[in-house]
DNA sequence: CATCAGGGCCCTG
DNA sequence: CAGGGCCCTGAT
């Protein structure tokens, strides 16, 4: 499909904003929906059935921010669609988050203090719906990274609109309920393995109606919990990201996986990964930043793979299963 | 060649 | 609550 209509509109985050750890997580595996390089990120959005081109372009400062949004479409646009666009590019990257009471409380930590120096103005998100999330979410699971792109990647090919805009192809989700006319065994062809079953009762489940992205935004987390525990193929590890970057916790942290537990020992008690910290331990460890602990993941988490974009650390590389 | 773990989860006993 | 099984791949 190839988009020739195009609509220019500015986003005016609050500041302090920093566009690239914003728009670019360099430990978010590379999907084929998005191209990034410094100070512009190409997107493919599909919203309310409507496939479409995103261009973000840093056209600000960290302290005087402002992002030109690019809108590539097949047909004109209704205005009512770009402003209900509008809002979920806000919602889903933070574009409003007040980052200054975790600045502000995290100024002392000599673990926190210099990351937030090199990240001032990041904003956590995810540029995808929870039912793109949970997708990608189910093809992480028991599977290395290459794995991971390899299943996503066959499965946005198979299902997914192809987009041309500006000189870019990406591929752009196909949207929840989908799958129906696609079964089990279909999807087993692509070498999901057995989260083909996941994936259907998955694209079933929205396909009824039986859960409502924006209404569950409205509840409180543990209604949050306990309807996504409903999803079959979803568990605790998967709540906990989802929590995190869909339903925007910052101070719900209670996962800790076996390799995210070696690079934390390493990290704060210099452990060894064959003999890392207690999981209890480090959970512990995460209480000194109170209602922000699942911010101060991230940062710590972010700032770990950019450094790895221009410095070697390598017992940090033996530890990323690629 | 065989074996095994990998960025979990489901199901059983 | 512990532990086996699940698909497939690449490492050993």
């Amino acid at each position: 499909m190839i988009l020739n209509r195009t609509n220019a509109l500015e986003i005016i985050p609050s500041a302090p904003f920093a566009f690239d750890p914003t728009f670019h997580k360099p430990d978010h595996f590379t999907s084929g929906d998005n191209i990034w390089e410094p100070g512009t990120r190409w997107q493919t959005l599909n919203w309310q059935g409507i496939p479409l081109g995103l261009k973000f372009a840093n056209s600000g400062t960290v302290d005087n921010p402002q992002i030109m949004l690019e809108l590539f479409s097949e047909a004109q646009l209704p205005r009512h669609v770009i402003d209900s666009l509008v809002g979920e590019i806000r919602y889903r990257y933070n574009i409003d988050l007040d980052l200054t009471g975790f600045y502000w409380s995290s100024q002392k930590d000599t673990v926190l203090a210099p990351i937030i120096q090199r990240l001032r103005g990041m904003r956590p998100g995810h540029s995808g719906s929870l039912y793109e999330y949970l997708i990608i979410a189910i093809v992480l699971q028991n599977a290395t990274v290459r794995r991971s792109v390899q299943m996503f990647q066959v499965l946005l090919e198979n299902y997914g609109t192809s987009l041309e805009f500006e000189g870019k192809e990406l591929w752009c989700f196909w949207s929840p309920g989908g799958l129906q006319g696609v079964s089990e065994e279909e999807l087993r062809a692509l070498k999901i393995g057995y989260r083909a079953k996941f994936i259907k009762r998955i694209d079933d489940y929205f396909a009824q109606d039986l859960i409502d992205e924006e209404e569950l935004r409205k509840e409180d987390r543990e209604t949050q919990v306990r309807e996504l525990l409903k999803l079959y193929g979803v568990g605790p590890a998967t709540v906990w990201y989802l929590l995190f970057d869909v339903f925007h916790h910052w101070d719900f942290f209670n996962h800790i996986s076996p390799w995210e537990q070696k690079i934390y020992s390493k990290l704060f008690f210099d452990r060894n990964p064959e003999d890392p910290a207690p999981v209890d331990e480090l959970l512990q460890y995460f209480e000194r930043y109170g209602k922000y602990k699942q911010l101060a993941v991230h940062y710590i988490w972010e700032d770990l793979f950019w450094r790895r974009e221009s410095e070697h650390i390598p017992w940090f590389e033996r530890e990323i299963r690629t």
